[in-house]
DNA sequence: TGAAATGTTGGGGCG
DNA sequence: ACGCCCCAACATTTC
């Protein structure tokens, strides 16, 4: 039995279902401590959004510590060497945490566990923030999968995830901690006030994701399939920044949707499916290690992107001119969290409309989401550019005025986030570019002036699109 | 988790 | 009654 212990905290930032606390728990004396060290996320270090998030996750993390009779110091600078010294001041006989998969996170706990091995401290880190460890799941060639499909019949047919541990009522003591530096000196906070939106639309922290849980699976769960497609409506769970975060445990999310499998077991397995893509996700980037900004199909770093700042930029700030599009990059921009359907048009948007490459989306959303998760994030863009795993063929190119008609058809979302469209009637506001200028001028817009001209013209730009990529595909599609 | 082009079918208008 | 055409609706192919 260990006598004094310390719980270092990665993304796991929850007392319930938490295999490493389960196991810290069980010591005498137990220092629970975060370390910020943005030097060793390799390319990722934490975006904007997210370090929003994160000071907030701290703060209601910390308090919720000292509700159990312990406390929370924050640390900053290289976790081995912080480790390290933290060990020998609290003379601690283990240490305890969570992994994380991404590739930077894995080389910093190497460099933690060989440091601890040197000092002949003992340690033990757990898969607690995934279904599955991406290391344990292989065809039977032993290889990892690149395909979603098959990835999910193989996890589907092991023994399901461990029933969930619930929060411990009381940790051990925290005798001898150091203070820590103060949550302000990792200066997360943006320096000008951008987050209106986020506070209106979000609140970080354990016990708010956990009733976002319950009233997700005892509402829209049921009509998920359906639900989840249209963006005006709270569809689907969001629960991806608390994940992102650690904030709820993702078997506690599966089996509390399992339950609700009795009444609806077609939605509730939907949902189980879109649980099992962000686990694919981490086990495509555990195994392929250089997706986060390089092509999983090696015949697309040859592809040759445009380099067009300005359309980023249209892009960025939802100035393309197509309505569902800009509404997209907006809600965006305001709340930190963008609806997953719009997600896939303005993403092929990106790359097919403006042929713009998809590592400037991926860092653009990096830097603005809060639910960022590298994993998710590098699948997903290859998805769209259809350079990656089980990824979209590369004539597959998104109508942004069809998508619009068919998943927002009253235009409840685009007047919410482009409100100068928000008296444009409904036959036009999904294609303003398409309008006669009277009935827009009725309207009060008159194009380029109160909403943009189309950036680009959409036949126009699929063809330019199928062009530029028929060559690459073909030969990924034979490969 | 696409969209457009092309092909097929069948009802109805019409001479 | 019959053949012809048009076109919508649906299916299939192609990108």
């Amino acid at each position: 039995m260990t006598r004094r212990a310390i719980w270092w905290i990665r993304r796991d930032f929850r007392l319930d279902d938490n295999p490493a606390l389960v196991r810290a728990v069980q010591a005498n004396a137990l220092l629970p401590v975060y370390i910020h060290s943005d030097a060793e996320e390799g390319a990722w270090p934490l975006g904007g959004a997210q370090r929003w998030w994160l000071a907030r996750s701290l703060t209601a993390f910390a308090s919720s510590l000292e509700n159990v009779g312990s406390r929370l110091t924050i640390l900053q600078g290289e976790a081995a060497k912080t480790l390290v010294d933290l060990a020998r001041q609290f003379d601690v006989d283990e240490v305890v945490w969570n992994r994380r998969f991404e590739p930077a996170a894995l080389a910093q706990e190497r460099r933690v566990e060989a440091a601890l091995d040197a000092l002949q401290i003992s340690w033990k880190a757990f898969c607690g923030n995934h279904l599955f460890d991406p290391e344990e799941v292989a065809t039977k060639e032993g290889r990892p999968y690149q395909v979603y499909t098959p990835f999910a019949r193989n996890v589907r047919a092991r023994p399901a995830p461990a029933q969930p541990k619930p929060a411990p009522k009381t940790l051990p003591s925290v005798d001898g901690a150091p203070n820590g530096v103060a949550l302000e000196s990792l200066q997360l906070e943006p320096r000008i006030d951008w987050a209106a939106g986020f506070r209106e639309q979000w609140i970080p922290g354990e016990g708010a994701a956990l009733v976002r849980l319950r009233k997700f699976t005892s509402g829209a769960l049921a009509d998920y399939p359906t639900g989840r497609d249209q963006p005006s409506i709270d569809g689907s769970s969001l629960l991806s920044p608390h994940l992102a975060f650690g904030e709820i445990g993702i078997r506690r999310v599966w089996h509390t949707a399992l339950q609700s499998k009795i009444s609806s077991p077609t939605s509730t397995d939907k949902f189980l499916a879109e649980l099992l893509w962000r686990d694919f996700a981490t086990h495509v980037l555990y195994h392929f290690p250089s997706t986060d900004l390089k092509p999983l199909r090696a015949e697309y770093a040859r592809f040759p992107w445009r380099n067009d700042r300005e359309a980023l930029r249209a892009w960025q700030r939802g100035q393309t001119g197509y309505p569902l599009v800009d509404a997209g990059m907006r809600q965006l921009w305001a709340t930190g969290w963008m609806h997953n359907r719009v997600r896939m048009v303005v993403a092929s948007f990106l790359v097919k409309h403006l042929l713009l490459p998809w590592q400037e989306g991926a860092k653009w959303f990096w830097d603005t989401l809060v639910d960022a998760d590298l994993a998710s994030n590098s699948l997903g863009w290859q998805w769209a550019a259809g350079s990656g795993a089980d990824a979209a063929p590369y004539f597959r190119i998104f109508n942004p005025t069809s998508q619009a008609e068919k998943f927002d058809a009253d235009a409840a979302y685009i007047r919410r986030w482009v409100p100068e469209l928000a008296r444009v009637p409904n036959q036009l506001v999904h294609a303003p570019f398409d309008a006669p200028p009277l009935a827009l001028r009725a309207a009060g817009i008159t194009l380029g002036l109160d909403y943009p001209h189309a950036i680009v013209e959409h036949t126009k730009a699929r063809e330019r699109a199928l062009a530029a990529l028929t060559a690459v595909g073909k030969k990924g599609a034979t490969a």
